[in-house]
DNA sequence: AATTCGGGCAACCGCGAAAGT
DNA sequence: CACTTTCGCGGTTGCCCGAAT
């Protein structure tokens, strides 16, 4: 035995409303408000239509300030970023619409602005890839000539083959790489967090001055998938790359103000993005086009 | 002129969450 | 605390209409 329905399905009219029916229920709703019960309120209204109905209708078409017709360019922009951000919450992307209905949005994004936002996605990744391959050439033959010259024993018998992904070596001393020019590069990191000496810990760090339980010694080599850092000021920011779709950004320091991708929208908690793109390249290529600047500030809000 | 196809949009459906009893 | 009812949301469907053949 199932759940009983809301409505009698047989009895009540289904499909498009007629000015008639708009006009019962429009005004019965000015007069009487919605009572807080829609199943109740076609009985009320002299309206032969199931409540859900009603409101769905009410909601979507009927209520005062609703906004029709074209979507503007600055619509465009927070609808695409806050998606790249929280994915498809229609009703989240609409409360910083005013007079836009979730289900409004949910169709233009379905049959106009997707293809947008992934032509524009797919054309950067293009030359994402590029860029990457680049860098990842020019990081190996720095790292193979810095650990000829400068690494410790350790170091120089890793597998570096793995590292092709990660933030590069701008330098390399002792037991520490320094990724500030990579990870600049490639918007691994928001820019003041670069500028800040960033270092990858191999082995023990004997420069990081944070407390040494929270400076993970990270491994190296080809099963590398994480990778922390200390930066000296006491934070420390871990990274991981799962299976190359999912970025989480962890916070652990005093709510300071970096946050990565969807970490900012959850408070500084991991977050995943189930998305054919990294949260952080459909963060970039929104910056690049314009399109991102505010999502993590209106999220915050 | 008739038919087919595809895009756009309104509305429906089913499920989980929240509120009420 | 368990159960029922209602709400709200997101995914999906189906109709309408204009463009293409």
């Amino acid at each position: 035995m199932g759940r009983a329905p809301c409505c009698d399905k047989a009895n009540v009219k289904k499909g498009p409303w007629s000015p008639e029916e708009d006009a019962k229920l429009k005004d019965f709703i000015e007069k009487n408000g919605t009572g807080g019960n829609w199943i109740a309120l076609p009985h009320k209204a002299g309206l032969n239509r199931c409540g859900k109905s009603c409101r769905l209708r009410w909601l979507n078409y009927l209520r005062p300030n609703i906004k029709h017709g074209e979507f503007s360019d600055e619509e465009d922009r927070i609808i695409c970023s806050l998606f790249a951000n929280i994915g498809s919450r229609w009703s989240i992307i609409a409360s910083h619409l005013p007079g836009r209905t979730d289900n409004d949005i949910k169709n233009y994004w379905n049959t106009k602005l997707k293809k947008k936002f992934f032509c524009i996605v797919s054309s950067q990744k293009k030359h994402q890839q590029q860029q990457q391959q680049h860098h990842q050439q020019l990081f190996s033959s720095l790292l193979s000539s810095s650990i000829r010259n400068t690494a410790t024993p350790e170091l120089r018998g890793c597998d570096l083959a793995g590292f092709g992904e990660l933030p590069a070596a701008a330098s390399i001393s002792h037991n520490t790489l320094s990724f500030a020019s990579y990870a600049a590069a490639t918007s691994l990191l928001p820019l003041h967090q670069v500028e800040r000496s960033s270092m990858i810990n191999f082995g023990l760090d004997p420069s990081c001055t944070s407390p040494a339980s929270s400076c993970t010694p990270i491994s190296c080599g080809t099963e590398l998938d994480q990778y922390d850092h200390c930066d000296g000021s006491g934070e420390q920011i871990n990274l991981s790359i799962v299976n190359d779709n999912y970025i989480y950004g962890g916070l652990e320091d005093h709510n300071n103000t970096l946050l990565l991708d969807g970490a900012a929208a959850a408070g500084g908690r991991s977050v995943e993005a189930p998305l054919d793109y990294t949260f952080e390249e459909i963060k970039h290529l929104l910056s690049s086009n314009n399109l991102g600047n505010n999502s993590l500030s209106i999220l915050k809000n």
